[in-house]
DNA sequence: ATGGCACGCATGGCGTGA
């Protein structure tokens, strides 16, 4: 099973490059994120060539989920189910083969003195909560999707430079780091331990990506009967150095089941 | 030290992203 995650930032304006990797890499799944479209403008038409089912949710102008499978998915749940605000354009959770896909756009904070970093750091605390309510460690699960936090130090470039950012300040890598104790794996980081390869470079800084001044803040977890089947994981650049590319890239693995 | 580019939209500027 092949199975990968990218953040489109607008998947209408991202629909050559979506289209053009599914026919090239022909993933079972892909999990999309920043949508940046409610439903009743998803672009359903344009992506039903490619014969994938196509799940989704999302709201006008920012963030979304879809998550786009070979297969029909078994079931489908959107957003959280605690009783606060399900915030279903940011978690999808689909069950294909029996394995739970939960795909997140993880809230990125703004600044670290800023209610909305309060809040990314609580949805940290929601998601391990919803993983205890709905999955199990000891079974295959996937989490992927933009996290918006660098775990480790080489993952960011320049690192000492953010330590107040909100993708690499100490409570929101904790935040992640508890979340994922829980029972998830990087397998990316599994399988290339000592290697830096960031997912993301930005638009602002035009030569960020020559220079490679970029942040690994998309990940892909399993939990450990799924972790110890994973074969291959790697960041696709091209995509990134495409014309009119979004400022991330893809990211995939593959599990030997 | 600062800002830079891209996207969507009750669009000639703003909120958001990271």
């Amino acid at each position: 099973m092949k199975i990968a995650t990218f953040n489109a930032n607008s998947v209408r304006k991202r629909l050559p490059i979506v289209l053009a990797w599914l026919e090239q890499h022909k993933p079972d799944v892909l999990c999309l994120q920043e949508t940046k479209v409610q439903d009743s403008e998803f672009p359903l038409l344009a992506l039903t060539p490619s014969g994938y089912h196509i799940t989704f949710r999302g709201m006008k102008s920012y963030n979304g989920v879809a998550t786009l499978s070979r297969h029909k998915p078994e079931a489908v749940f959107y957003g959280f189910d605690d009783g606060e605000e399900p915030d279903d354009s940011r978690l999808l959770r689909v069950i294909i083969g029996g394995i739970p896909i939960i795909n997140t756009y993880v809230p990125q904070g703004f600044e670290i003195d800023s209610p909305k970093y309060a809040y990314k750091l609580a949805w940290y605390k929601r998601l391990r909560t919803y993983f205890e309510k709905h999955l199990s460690p000891q079974t295959p699960a996937i989490w992927c999707g933009d996290m918006n936090v660098a775990p480790r130090p080489m993952d960011v470039h320049g690192p000492e430079k953010h330590l107040n950012h909100v993708c690499y300040h100490e409570a929101a890598r904790k935040a992640y780091e508890q979340t994922a104790a829980w029972g998830f794996e990087d397998v990316f980081v599994k399988l290339y331990p000592t290697r830096q390869q960031f997912t993301f470079w930005d638009y602002r800084a035009p030569s960020s990506l020559a220079a490679n001044k970029g942040w690994r803040i998309d990940h892909m977890m399993a939990t450990a009967p799924l972790a110890e089947k994973c074969v291959k994981a790697d960041v696709d650049v091209e995509p990134r150095r495409a014309k009119d590319p979004s400022d991330h890239t893809f990211l995939w693995a593959e599990f030997s089941i």
